[in-house]
DNA sequence: TATCCTCGAGTTCC
DNA sequence: CTCGAGGATA
């Protein structure tokens, strides 16, 4: 019943999914809290399917209290969670004084400008806490979400209703207004917290920044009252009208909106003005009372932020400056092998437990044999040459705060027997032969999936979060299933309700498992037979096919027999080509048509043409496919006049460069391309436009000179 | 062919 | 978060 019979209208849709939230949440609270089921399981699980599979149809009217948000969550999600308006992003990090150069240099070419007009940039310190967005509508706060993934946070409206830097209400505010900026702790408030944490015999903070986090997330909003967090406002989200042209001028709004704003933020007019600042705030770091991190940059002028607009996940008109890194020395106690789902071996190092920047780190990564042995990928120094072996006293950074990194190594401690570390050349995992292809940094176990530790990774990567997402089977339980052979495939997964019937009940057996957890996994688990093509692919874990790779197969590719039916007939023409460069590659049908798609090269489609094509492979995504549902994806629907449409670019553009034109149009929806051929939808000809505008001229394709483009495009 | 940008795959600790 | 490398571009 799950596929048939779906509501056409959204109207019908919309009254099913209302019966069917309550039938479930009647049906779970009489299990779950009456332990009096009122229906069978059967019906139950026919009922979440169907609530699904109308989700799936309407996603826009999948309730807030849906309950497929809600089967087999675990009780720590005591979150909404909020779907930003406009995502919050992470910066792009500078690290060097020439960075800071670098990036000015970069913003002046993306808009066309010399190196000696006028630009200004806002610096202000980087707080080291969470960041937060507050919507308020008509001068009330109406939620705050936490940053989380960029795209969905936390909806942590009653904690900050208690912050007293947070207004509840604002006076002559737009009517719609999104504020950002960064929730922290004192110096002085931390140190008292954890005095009074630790008299009540309560668990004290490592640092100010996770007694900020955890203060945050408290499930009581009471106990949040309790901590002295604070708010510095320092940027926005969706606007009803502008705050202003300039950042700093923005800024200034905010504050005269009621918000603190940091007193350090200054406007500079050049790169040597900006690091002036940055080292001034360095010295006043000890001083100021709560933590920071660096300092960020901003262009102050807001119609060059528009312009210069965003890359994949950073904002092109701001940077982080971050500080130095705080090191600390300690002994290299082993250096262990692990292996990667694609056979990488990736050696890290044991380290004596030492304290870093307020966290205890005992792992740090080596990266690679190179790494090891001092050289970098280009074979350049790193470490002064040093290789780095078992025994050493070592230097250890936190790589962006985050990743434990081996900075140096202390040859006076070394002993006089020590030996240079030999990276293996067998699987520790396996015993197969591990080989270095030429000119890879990576050494790679040959086992496949013969290789325990691969076959693991692979199923950890499919239920991985961006991939099937099952709730309730992580990495460990992967493994726990895997060592007991009830899951060797990803097939296995959805055999597992049926196949062991019996088995749940050595399921409920084991420890941490019971009657709901189990019936919640396998819960989980039918849910996810609706599975988006994308996802699936991306699930499959083919080499160089990642999530943005899977997306743009999906797109191109109504279904998977579609997509199988080009890899084959790829696989015969590579097997007939005599050539096999990828030059005339390119030139047979199937193979072109593969590499006609945008970001799709001849090593990926290499990869799919391997592993597609690979008898067992087939096999195994055959039996996954036939106990799914795959979703086919549509095109992203865009109201601008030309989404979707294929457009080129040639001649000289007076009014913005090559750059700004494109990331424009592909920020409308359009595709980009460099020449002119029948797929062409539409051609932007300035001055000196040649070959390529006559070419479309002679296909009879639209053209359009820089201001006919500009108007096309405007109020999009 | 060289250079820039983005992606994939690896990583730690809470 | 970082490195290496694939893909697009000039």
């Amino acid at each position: 019943m799950t596929e048939d019979n779906l509501p056409i209208s959204p109207k019908d849709a919309a009254i099913e999914l209302e019966k069917l939230a309550r039938a479930i949440e009647r049906a779970n609270d009489a299990y779950f809290n009456k332990d009096a089921p009122q229906i069978s399981d059967a019906e139950f699980d026919a009922m979440k399917r169907r609530n699904a599979a109308i989700e799936a149809k309407f996603p826009d009217l999948k309730r807030t209290d849906s309950p497929s948000e809600k089967v087999g969550a675990a009780p720590s999600e005591g979150f909404q969670k909020i779907t930003h308006s406009i995502p919050m992003l992470s910066l792009g990090n500078a690290f060097a004084d020439e960075d800071v150069d670098e990036f000015d240099r970069s913003v002046r070419k993306f808009l066309g400008w010399s190196d000696t007009a006028e630009l200004s940039y806002t610096a202000e310190p980087k707080i080291d806490g969470l960041s937060l967005a507050l919507r308020y509508e008509n001068g009330r706060l109406i939620h705050a979400a936490t940053r989380g993934d960029g795209a969905t946070g936390e909806n942590v409206t009653a904690n900050a209703m208690t912050i007293g830097d947070i207004p509840a209400e604002l006076t002559d505010a737009p009517e719609l207004l999104e504020v950002r900026g960064e929730v922290y702790m004192s110096h002085e408030d931390f140190a008292a917290l954890n005095e009074r944490q630790a008299k009540a015999n309560e668990k004290t903070f490592a640092n100010p920044r996770n007694a900020a986090a955890g203060s945050l997330r408290q499930l009581n909003a009471e106990i949040t009252r309790g901590r002295p967090l604070r708010f510095f406002a320092y940027s926005w989200g969706s606007l009803s009208t502008p705050l202003a042209e300039t950042q700093m001028a923005a800024i200034t709004r905010l504050n005269e909106l009621g918000f603190s704003v940091n007193p350090l933020t200054k406007l500079c007019k050049s790169p040597s003005e900006m690091l002036a600042h940055y080292h001034s705030i360095e010295e006043q770091r000890a001083s100021l009372g709560y933590d920071i991190d660096g300092v960020v940059y901003k262009v102050d002028d807001l119609e060059l932020q528009r312009r210069l607009g965003f890359r994949s996940t950073t904002p092109r008109w701001a940077i982080a400056h971050k500080f130095p890194a705080e090191l600390a020395w300690t002994w290299l106690e082993d250096i262990d092998i692990q292996v990667g789902r694609t056979g990488a071996l990736s050696p890290v190092a044991r380290l004596k437990p030492v304290t870093v920047g307020g966290v205890v780190v005992s792992n740090a990564t080596l990266h690679n044999e190179d790494y090891i042995a001092g050289r970098d990928g280009n074979g350049a120094p790193i470490r002064n040459g040093n290789d780095v072996r078992k025994g050493d006293w070592v230097q250890v950074y936190r790589a962006g705060d985050v990743i434990p990194k081996i900075a140096d190594v202390d040859l006076s401690k070394r002993k006089p027997d020590s030996q240079p570390y030999v990276f293996p050349s067998i699987c520790p995992e396996c015993g197969s032969a591990a080989i270095r292809e030429e000119g890879d940094a990576i050494r790679r176990c040959t086992g496949g999936l013969i290789c325990p530790a691969q076959a693991i990774e692979k199923l950890k990567h499919f239920v991985s979060r961006a991939a099937f997402d099952i709730e309730g089977l992580g990495a460990k339980q992967v493994e726990q299933f895997f060592e007991d052979g009830w899951i060797r495939e990803p097939a296995d997964i959805f055999h597992m309700r049926e196949r062991f019937g019996s088995g749940v009940q050595q399921l409920k057996n084991r420890e941490g498992w019971g009657d709901k957890s189990a019936d919640n996994l396998f819960d989980a688990i039918d849910q996810r037979r609706d599975i988006a093509f994308n996802r699936f692919l991306f699930g499959l874990g083919i080499r160089h096919v990642g999530e943005a790779a899977a997306k743009d197969l999906a797109l191109h590719f109504a279904d998977l027999p579609a997509l199988l039916d080009v890899v084959d007939r790829a696989a015969i023409e590579l097997a007939e080509a005599e050539d096999k460069t990828p030059k005339a590659l390119a030139e047979l049908p199937a193979w072109g048509a593969l590499l006609s798609i945008d970001g799709v090269g001849h090593v990926m489609v290499s990869s799919l043409v391997t592993s597609l094509t690979q008898d067992h492979e087939r096999q195994s995504i055959n039996r996954l496919a036939s106990e799914l549902s795959i979703q086919s994806l549509d095109a992203p629907s865009s109201d601008s006049p030309v989404a979707g449409k294929t457009v080129v670019f040639t001649g000289s553009l007076e009014k913005m460069t090559r750059a700004e034109a494109k990331a424009r149009a592909e920020s409308l929806g359009a595709k980009v391309s460099g020449s002119v051929s029948a797929k062409t939808d539409l051609v932007v000809a300035g001055p000196g436009a040649g070959s390529k505008a006559k070419k479309a001229a002679d296909l009879g394709i639209e053209t359009l000179d820089e201001d006919g483009w500009l108007a096309l495009i405007e109020g999009a």
